[in-house]
DNA sequence: TGAGTGATGTCAACCTGTGTTAATTCTTTG
DNA sequence: CAAAGAATTAACACAGGTTGACATCACTCA
C-alpha cells in the first residue's frame, strides 16, 4: 500500500540515492536519470513522508503565516495565495493568528518557529513592520519574506514584497480632485501601519500638485476599524468649514464613514464622496458602493511565498526574475464618488 | 539546544519509557510518576519532536479543516476556535479551501487526508452534509466531525456538533410577529445547505403557531451571498402584496436586500424591516444595523475539535461530557427591525 | 513466605528518509 | 587510449521518537 522510496529505486533501476537526490534536486544527477526517477515516481504515485523527511534532513517542508489583522477577507486571500505557492512547491502552510500586541511577542513567534521547526515565514503588518521580529528572526536563521508598504525596491528591502500605497493613494486622491473637489479629508488608520503613512503621503502629494494646501483639521488620526471610520466622519462634519469629499484609508473606514453620513442625513455622493482603499468585498456591498483601489492580495500572498521559496530551497532553479515585486493597487470608481448629476 | 525525551527522563530520574508512556497518556502509570515527568517536561521545556512521534508512531498530530464558504469572518472564526483547541492538545490543523462542487472532490480529500496523514477532519457546510465525503472518509477510517444543521441529538449523530438554526429562526420570526408584522417573507440560502431548509422550517412554524397561513410567494429562493439579496428583495417589492418584513437566510443575504430596498428608495425598518442570520460582522456594520442570530462559531469550532480529539487520542481522559452539543443561535435585536417610532 | 499484581526499567527493532564515505562505473578529452 | 572527472552505487550510521517482549522491583494479601 505504502509506496517508499525503495519502491521507486527498484522501479527505476536506480539505488536509493539518486532517488533521493533527484527529490531534492542536488545537482549533479544526469538528465536523463532524473526523467527515469521522475517516470517512477509518477508512475507509482510516490508521495516522500514528510515526516522522515524531516526527521532526516532536520528542515521542514511548512512555512508560517502569522497575523493579526481584523480584516478577515485580507487575510483569507492571504491564505489563499500562500496555500497556492505551497501546494506547487510542495509544502505546508501552519496558520498562527496571535495578538501583535503581546509584550512577549518576539518569543512567541521563535517558540512558533523553532517548536514547528519551520522552514520560513511570511510576515504582514503589523509583524512585518517591527524590527524586533525581524532581528529576532534573522538572530534564528530563520528565512522570512515580508509584505509591507513602499514603492522603491532596494537591497536592503531584498526580502520584500512591496504595495505602493503612496501611488494608490496618489491616484485616489487625483481621482476626486478630478471630479471637482478640492476639500478633500483624510480618516487615518494605524498609526504604527506604515500603509496609513504612505497613503496619507500619496494624498497630501495628490493634493501638491495641484498646489492646494492641505487643511491640518481634515486630517483626522484613528485606527483600520469601522468605528474609528464613524467618530471620524462625525468630527468633520461638524467642522464648520466641511470637506466635500473623505479618503478614508480602508474600507472598513469609509463603510464607518458612509454609516455616520447616513445618520447625519448627509446624502452621498450629492453631498459627500467618500472613498476607501482595498476594494474588500464589503465595498461592493455598501450603499452607495465604494470607490476604492484594489490590492490584489491572492496574487501578492503568491507572490511572497515564491520569494520565500526561493531562500528556503537550495538548489531550486532560478528561473523567476529576482526582482522584487511592487504592486500598484489600482484604482476602482463606483457610486461612492460618481459626479453628482 | 535541543531537548530530546533522553534528558527529561534524566531530570525526571525514570526511564525514556516511562516518559513515552506519559507522553501518550498510556495507562498503568501511577499519579505521582507522572507528574515527576510533567514537572521534568516543564521545567526543560520539552516539547517533542513531531517529526519523530509521526514517523515512529505513524500517526499524526493534526487535523484538517475543509472548507468552501464565501464568507470569511465565518471561515476565521472557525479557525480560530480549531486552532485554540489544537494548541490545547499539541495539535497542528491544515487548512484546506477547495470547490465543494468539484466532480472529484471526494478523492482529493482522501488524497489530502492520505498524503497529509491527518489524524481527523473537521467538517462544515457544504461537506459536512454530503454522504459521499462521509462515506468515503468512513471507509478509510479517519475520523471526522461534522458541524452540521440540527436540533436533537441521536446516535446516528454521534459525531456531530449541531446548531438548531429551526429554533433560531423560529425566535427571529417570533420577533418579526411581536413587533406587528404578519406579511413576512423568507429570502432562502443554497437549497443544498440544510440550514436554509431548517431555518425556512423554523420561520414556517413560527408562522403557522400564529395560525398565520404563509404565503408562497413570500419565500423566495436563493444563495448564501449578497446579490441573491438584492435579486429577492426586488422581486419581493414588485409584488402586488408587499411583505412588511424580510427575514433573510443570512446577513449577507440580508444586506443585499438593505442595498435593493435603499436603490428603491423603500425606508428600513419603517416601510420595511429585514432581519439576517449569523450576527457576523458587517451585520452591525450596514445601515441600520441588522437584527440578527448570533452564532457562537469558535465556540462551536473548539467543541468541534474537542469532539473530535476525543476519537482520535487513544486514551484520552474522558471528563468532558460525551453529550453532543447543540447550539442554539440567540437573537440579537438591531435597528432594522426596530418599532417605527 | 510465597504468590500475585501493578509500576517501571531494559533492550532492541523499527519508522523512512538523509548524509557520508569509499568504491565502482560511465564519460570526456587530451 | 589512458587519465581525469562526473555520475552512481552500496553500506551504514543517524534523526528522535514508539513499540513490544520481557525482566525487575516493590507491595499487598493470603
Amino acid at each position: 500500500m505504502k509506496i517508499t522510496i525503495n519502491d521507486v529505486a527498484r522501479h527505476a533501476g536506480v539505488s536509493i540515492k539518486t532517488v533521493s537526490r533527484v527529490m531534492n534536486n542536488e545537482p549533479s544527477v544526469r538528465k536523463d536519470t532524473i526523467d527515469k526517477v521522475m517516470a517512477a515516481v509518477n508512475a507509482l504515485q510516490y508521495q516522500p513522508n514528510a515526516a522522515a523527511r524531516n526527521l532526516a534532513s532536520s528542515r521542514s517542508f511548512s512555512i508560517g503565516y502569522i497575523y493579526d489583522n481584523p480584516n478577515a477577507y485580507y487575510v483569507i486571500d492571504m491564505q489563499r495565495g500562500l496555500l497556492d505557492a505551497c501546494r506547487k512547491h510542495g509544502y505546508e502552510l501552519l496558520i498562527h493568528p496571535t495578538n501583535a500586541k503581546s509584550p512577549d511577542i518576539v518569543q512567541e513567534v521563535i517558540d512558533l518557529v523553532q517548536h514547528s521547526r519551520l522552514a520560513g515565514l511570511v510576515l504582514t503588518p503589523p509583524f512585518s513592520e517591527m524590527p524586533s521580529i525581524a532581528a529576532a528572526l534573522e538572530k534564528i536563521g530563520v528565512h522570512f519574506v515580508r509584505i509591507i508598504s513602499g514603492s522603491t525596491p532596494s537591497p536592503k528591502l531584498s526580502n520584500c514584497v512591496l504595495i505602493d500605497d503612496f501611488t494608490a493613494a496618489f491616484k485616489i486622491t487625483n481621482h476626486l480632485l478630478e471630479l471637482g473637489h478640492s476639500e478633500i479629508a483624510f480618516l487615518c488608520g494605524d498609526e504604527e501601519h506604515s500603509s496609513s503613512g504612505e497613503r496619507l503621503a500619496g494624498y497630501q502629494a495628490a493634493l501638491a500638485k495641484r498646489g492646494i494646501a492641505a487643511n491640518p483639521k481634515f486630517i483626522v488620526p484613528g485606527s483600520y476599524s469601522f468605528e474609528s471610520g464613524v467618530k471620524g466622519a462625525q468630527k468633520l462634519m461638524e467642522l464648520s468649514k466641511k470637506p466635500s469629499a473623505i479618503f478614508a484609508c480602508n474600507d472598513e473606514i469609509a463603510a464607518g464613514a458612509l454609516f455616520s453620513a447616513r445618520l447625519m442625513n448627509i446624502a452621498i455622493p450629492q453631498q459627500l464622496a467618500i472613498a476607501g482603499f482595498e476594494n474588500s468585498p464589503f465595498s461592493r456591498q455598501t450603499w452607495p458602493p465604494l470607490t476604492t483601489a484594489h490590492q490584489p492580495n491572492v496574487t501578492i500572498a503568491q507572490q511572497a511565498a515564491e520569494l520565500l521559496f526561493r531562500h528556503t530551497k537550495p538548489n531550486a532553479t532560478k528561473t523567476l526574475s529576482d526582482k522584487q515585486p511592487v504592486f500598484i493597487p489600482e484604482l476602482v470608481v463606483r457610486e461612492s464618488t460618481a459626479v453628482s448629476e
